[in-house]
RNA sequence: GGCCCGUUGGUCAAGGGGUUAAGACACCUCCCUUUCACGGAGGUAACAGGGGUUCGAAUCCCCUACGGGUCACCA
């Protein structure tokens, strides 16, 4: 069987978002599809951007996740190193195959001088390319510049009226011509290549033979194409994703607040790794059939490119929550306790350290919640009403409950029964209820309803008889006897 | 601006010459439930616009509109 190996290669310029997730979930998937290995190289040769930090956090939302790498910095490999700023001296023997071809010249034009070049073009109505300026010097120029002081950045020479085209696998026939493509720097002044040159080289190096990434990339591919083919090495395939859009159909950017971006913040906020898994695969994946809740591993059996959509991925917030909460419903209680209990002591709702009996009672609110829970957090503002002095009456239906003519006779009742109560827990409720019936003559939403509406203050809410039971009963006589 | 990519219900999203144009979220109705929620069964609702090609177009081609990507000593 021939070997599969895919990567992804972030730069560690900072935390790992949801479209390097996809990326990365994308390649892990397909590697477990087809016994081949999955590969994490870090593309850091812009010195300027580097954050060491940004390696760890990459890792910790992967590992999150769930998505595991075969060879990266932290596991090796036979391939390393997997950074590129330890793979410069790999880099040199190509750079030199491409100088020496004439494939590869050196520019001595400064930053401030390619940038005027760029203004003038635009006040044209030109596009901005590199005017090719530095593609024919002499050695006397050369001379010159280099008295000067001048330290040359080197340029990958684009051939003339080439017509560059490839079969991505999402996207099929794509072609571009080398017209509209300036020579571009493959070698900074210091030394350092630049990504569209080391990409190529570490892809090559660690015979990678499916490039998957984003769609940012497909207008480098034929750059990198035309380079592969000068050094004379194959050509690996490529597989280029749509971009994920926001729900205004805009491309997200990094300060767009109507959707979470970072991996950190799923799980600080109490998502369900195996839930965001699910939800990320479905960004521009669909599956064949009509189930879209799947487990990782059913995930790779399904997994496949021809099932990618060219059309970009809109990020449906709404949608991962009603899937997160689809995976809650399902969890273990043990599991969302843990998960909820650390938002409601943050929240000051609890102290930081709890006896056993204050654990029992919040173990018991947040299997109460559990149903409706989309996220850990939210067990927040759900319970709020556990935890306020006085009930709130702002829903207009909740208010007119309450004004029914019965609404006193059943909580005058109801608050005798309470009070009378030998035992007050979770069963004895249903006996409370059922005797606030006979007595009353009133059952049913008369009935249920306005004791709901009297101690909640709403017309929706989890299980009455627990949420009487957890509110103490202290706490409820008094909610009734203001309402008396 | 050049090049490249996309556009199916309110939202997400299948389908790639002949379909009653899937499914999911949301919404509505009904069933279950002495309330609420869960669960179950239904329902409303879509091929951006205009030209072609064809017996037949959501599907293929062209144009327009809209959205996006890219043209860096960023990746």
């Amino acid at each position: 069987m021939a070997d599969f190996r895919v990567r992804y290669a972030p730069s560690p310029t900072g935390h790992l978002h949801i479209g390097g997730a996809r990326t990365a979930l994308f390649n892990y998937l397909l590697a477990r599809k087809e016994g081949g290995q999955f590969i994490i190289r870090f593309e850091d040769t812009d010195q300027t951007r580097h954050l060491e930090a940004g390696i760890q956090n990459q890792f910790d939302g992967l590992e999150w996740l769930g998505v595991n790498w075969d060879e990266s910095v932290d596991v090796g490999g036979p391939y390393g190193p997997y950074r590129q700023t330890e793979r410069l001296d790999l880099y040199q023997p190509f750079i030199d195959q491409l100088l020496a071809q004439g494939d590869a010249y050196h520019c001595y034009c400064s930053e401030a001088e390619l940038e005027q070049e760029r203004a003038e073009q635009e006040a044209k109505g030109q596009m901005p390319m590199y005017s090719g300026k530095c593609r024919h010097l002499t050695e006397q120029q050369k001379q010159q510049y280099q008295a000067e002081g001048r330290k040359p950045s080197t340029r990958f020479r684009v051939p003339a009226d080439k017509v560059i085209a490839f079969e991505d696998r999402i996207r099929e026939h794509v072609e571009f011509e080398s017209a509209g493509i300036g020579d571009f720097i493959i070698v900074r002044p210091d030394g350092i290549p630049t990504y569209n040159f080391a990409v190529i080289l570490d892809d090559h190096l660690m015979k990678i033979t499916l490039v998957i990434r984003g769609e940012e990339h497909l207008t480098n591919t034929p750059r990198q194409i035309m380079m592969y083919e000068a050094l004379g090495l194959p050509v690996p395939e490529f597989a280029h994703l749509s971009l994920i859009l926001n729900q205004d159909r805009k491309k997200m950017s990094k300060r767009d607040e109507s959707i979470i971006q970072f991996m950190e913040q799923y799980k600080e906020l109490g998502y369900l790794p195996e839930a965001v898994l699910n939800f990320i695969a479905l960004l521009g994946w669909s599956p064949k059939g009509e189930e879209e809740i799947f487990t990782k591993e059913e995930l790779i059996a399904q997994f496949s490119l021809d099932r990618v959509s060219k059309s970009p991925a809109v990020f449906d917030m709404d949608k991962l929550n009603w899937m997160n909460n689809v995976y809650i419903k399902k969890a273990d209680k043990d599991r969302i306790a843990e998960l909820s209990l650390p938002h409601l002591q943050k929240a000051g709702r609890l102290p930081g350290t709890l006896t056993a009996e204050q654990e029992q009672w919040a173990r018991s609110l947040i299997g109460l919640y559990q149903e409706q829970l989309r996220y850990a957090a939210e067990i927040v503002p759900l319970s709020e009403l556990f935890f306020r002095d006085a009930v709130s009456f702002e829903d207009e239906e909740a208010k007119a409950v309450l004004a029914e003519d019965h609404a006193k006779i059943v909580l005058r009742s109801f608050l005798s029964q309470i009070e009378q109560a030998a035992d007050f827990n979770v069963d004895a409720m249903k006996g409370i209820m059922k005797a606030v019936q006979t007595e009353t003559g009133y059952k049913g939403k008369p009935l249920f309803m306005t004791v709901r509406v009297a101690l909640t203050g709403q017309m929706h809410g989890p299980d009455l008889n627990m949420t009487i039971y957890l509110l103490g009963k202290e706490t409820v006589m008094n909610r009734v006897n203001t309402l008396l």
